[in-house]
DNA sequence: GTCTATACAAGGATAGAC
DNA sequence: GTCTATCCTTGTATAGAC
């Protein structure tokens, strides 16, 4: 194998393990008996591995969704395509996880639990959905209710990232409002009558 | 104002701006007129600054949820919660954005373009939407397309680093299927009798 | 074209003086 | 509490061998 193709596959190795930013050009030069500067003459800086790595990516996903056109159009089949995209992003973790170093060095230190924060987040929300039902804004079942709690926990934790890296509006107010419109049709879902008088109260509310 | 409490405003400041990686101990020092030395007095370790910003958001947010259940159990009172804890996190982004360094060197740079990505990403789910409903295996909207594209690109992007994250599980096969679950009963709430036909078939399929 | 050796700048962290 | 001086690591660039 070349060695430029040598270098990606152990970077991404490294990536996958360790996180981008607590992997060093040196230890990924060592891992392969070269020299850190044989790296720097295939890849001039070390974010060239990570969009290199990130073109691969593209590519592969490219195929699975020319293959996914030439099939008939059902969710049974959409389903499959996103399953193989999930699996690939899975393949190229590394490169995706930004902030792994937050996991990797914050995890173990009791200083910040991310994991017990979310288990919080969980708790929470299960409970605020219990309580809505009860007064009836909305009709679900635990099954609903999980579902939903997952959904908000991963929107209301990843939107900021999302807002940032895509450049969705440069302003706070719209971004915000994006996002919240989202969450509100979400909820109308399972929303009862009651329920969706109230979103509109909210809806009304905030537009003065 | 206390050292300590001036260090983590200009930090914030600084990370909101640049990200954390692209901001140095050294330089939020030289921003304070205070040595780097002092610095590492009053917070050890560069991420000490951010898990202590961490902690001030968390506090911020115990205080909205506290107010919430004050009130009626309303979705009305919800999107408000929410709303707050929005812009809480607005201004606290910095914290969040742990893979900003890659928004800001490469998002200029035309080797990787996020924007497009995501513009291209956006484009091809509204197209497989559409196919979709002529197919008959969804109904829905233009708007409900759109809030569909919308959710799909979010989880699309950031389910692997929640699991990463949080550690839902350390197996890939679980992983997956957890989230691909979570997709399969969004689209469910859209899908007709065919559709929901066509994604019991996939559950069994993968079952296998 | 490919690679090694090496140099340099910048960043995080620490010891010790005041 | 605060500062200076210093150390070590990391990313990056380049001269020169093959």
């Amino acid at each position: 194998m070349k060695t430029k193709a040598q270098i990606l596959q152990k970077a991404l190795l490294l990536f996958n393990e360790k996180g981008y930013i607590n992997v060093g050009v040196r230890e990924i030069a060592r891992d392969l008996d070269i020299s850190p500067g044989n790296l720097s003459y295939h890849f001039g800086k070390k974010e060239d591995i990570l969009i290199a790595l990130l073109n691969q990516f593209r590519d592969a996903n490219s195929s699975l969704y020319e293959e996914y056109f030439e099939k008939d159009a059902t969710l049974s089949h959409f389903l499959q395509l996103m399953k193989s995209i999930f699996e690939s992003q899975y393949q190229y973790r590394g490169v995706f996880i930004g902030n792994q170093y937050i996991q990797s060095e914050l995890k173990s230190a009791d200083s910040f639990n991310y994991k017990e924060t979310y288990n919080n987040r969980v708790a929470g929300f299960t409970r605020i959905f219990k309580t809505l039902i009860e007064a009836g804004q909305i009709q679900s079942t635990d099954e609903d209710i999980a579902f939903l709690v997952s959904l908000l926990t991963l929107i209301g934790r990843f939107w900021i990232q999302e807002a940032t890296l895509f450049n969705h509006s440069p302003d706070k107010e719209t971004t915000i409002l994006y996002y919240i419109t989202l969450l509100s049709k979400q909820l109308s879902l399972f929303a009862t009558q009651t329920g969706l008088d109230s979103i509109e109260q909210f809806k009304n509310n905030t537009g003065n």
